[in-house]
DNA sequence: TCTGGGGTCCTAGGACCC
DNA sequence: TCTGGGGTCCTAGGACCC
């Protein structure tokens, strides 16, 4: 039997703002992304001011409607990252089997430690050392799967332990509204509640039959966590497996003016390839996604056989895909994100070898038509576009597997 | 006076190949 | 000159998380 711990920083970028100026303890303080414009939405915030009924996503102008004393702090994603990073190291001192899963939370194995000491002492030290060393209080969540972990460490907030074993799922965990559960959000809740399942105890329960044909293969992987069955690893390498980076911004206020807009594009452009740049990246994929003023989404991506990482690649692409997905109306947000990356130096060898190869396949293909007009004349290589191209397509085939080229006419 | 920005994972349909 | 089915790749969209 695995242990595993999940620890949740409690209001992290708040706590740390805390840190720096602790004269603010015990006032309701919140992060805003910005704090001015349309776009401020709370990240975060105290205990204090969630008593008074301040909620993260909530948009600044409503949280002082809320809570007029409240104290609204830029968010510094500098600090938070630096103070992750700290973090993490604290925990990685008790073993190299940490998993962040993102900024302020992350998974620990500690199995290693079974019989030596409880797991319930370790966590309270591991809570006392993130206290002491960088005034950050946590939640840590102690149990046999990295979803229960999870679960658990949602049970008691803040400074919470929470031991959850398998043997009290059905007093511990089924009680909870399937609200709870981690990777069921509302669109979910709402298709399950007309089925009847309103409790993580009525989706451990009911028929994996009725789950599979009504829900699909994603519901019933729920169905088996919520039963206490996950028996994914802990995967402290998951952090330098990342799969997309890119960018996004809400414009001040929606517009139509492509002078604008290709100003944001370049911004976004640039500010993704200096982070591709700091990765040592490059990418093959890229995305362009537009939302609306009425909040309707849509992305544009492509593939290319060239991998890029230079603005002015990202910038050149990127427009050519807004042309193709614009409909013209106002736009409220522009997003610039690229994907199947690869490291740089790997690319550069990939890059040889397809060049390699598609001259190695041009020669073919001219070798191949030669040996067709040899045998059926020029007509057999000029009968329009679409019969050259088809015949071009299946003379490349035929080259490439080194296949006789006697009789052009059988198809498999 | 509505609703950020960073991501991951999954599904479904069409193109294309054999 | 009519037709099956499996596999893979690509694109678009959507749900979800912090």
């Amino acid at each position: 039997m695995r242990i595993l711990f999940h620890v949740d920083m409690n209001s992290f970028f708040a706590s740390v703002e805390l840190s720096f100026r602790p004269e603010l303890r015990g006032k309701p303080v919140a992060v805003a992304g910005s704090v001015e414009d349309r776009r401020g939405i709370i990240v975060t915030s105290t205990y204090e001011a969630r008593a008074k009924g301040v909620k993260t996503a909530m948009p600044v102008w409503q949280a002082k409607k809320m809570c007029p004393e409240l104290i609204l702090l830029k968010s510094n994603f500098d600090r938070y990252r630096t103070a992750s990073r700290n973090m993490f190291e604290i925990l990685r001192s008790y073993t190299s089997l940490v998993e962040p899963v993102s900024i302020d939370e992350g998974y620990m194995d500690v199995t290693q430690y079974h019989g030596q000491v409880h797991p319930y002492a370790l966590a309270e030290q591991i809570q006392e050392h993130l206290l002491r060393d960088m005034n950050l209080p946590c939640s840590i969540g102690i149990a046999p799967s990295k979803f229960l972990a999870k679960m658990a460490s949602d049970m008691k907030k803040p400074n919470g332990i929470t031991i959850l074993r398998k043997r009290e799922l059905p007093e511990k965990l089924w009680p909870l509204s399937i609200h709870e559960m981690q990777g069921i959000g509302k669109k979910t809740v709402s298709k399950w509640e007309k089925a009847n399942i309103l409790t993580i105890g009525d989706l451990a329960q009911a028929d994996p039959l009725f789950i599979a044909e009504k829900f699909g293969s994603t519901a019933l992987k729920l169905q088996k966590r919520a039963q206490g069955h996950d028996n994914r690893p802990v995967n402290p390498d998951s952090i330098h497996e990342f799969k997309s980076i890119g960018n996004s911004t809400t414009l001040p206020r929606d517009t139509s003016n492509e002078q604008k807009i290709e100003t944001i594009l370049k911004q976004l452009a640039d500010s993704v390839s200096s982070r591709l740049g700091k990765k040592n990246v490059v990418a093959y994929g890229i995305q362009l996604t537009i939302k609306y003023h009425d909040w309707k989404i849509t992305n544009k991506s492509e593939k290319v056989s060239d991998a890029f990482h230079t603005t002015d690649e990202i910038y050149f692409r990127a427009k050519a895909l807004f042309k193709r997905a614009w409909n013209n109306k106002p736009i409220r947000l522009l997003g610039i994100s690229t994907y199947d990356l690869v490291d740089k130096q790997d690319a550069f060898k990939q890059l040889n070898l397809f060049t390699q190869e598609k001259d190695q396949k041009d020669y073919q293909i001219q070798q191949a038509m030669q040996t067709i007009q040899d045998k059926f004349g020029q007509h057999a290589l000029i009968k329009g576009a679409n019969g050259y191209e088809a015949r071009r397509k299946w003379i490349e085939q035929r080259s490439l597997r080194g296949t006789s080229l006697e009789k052009p006419d059988q198809q498999e």
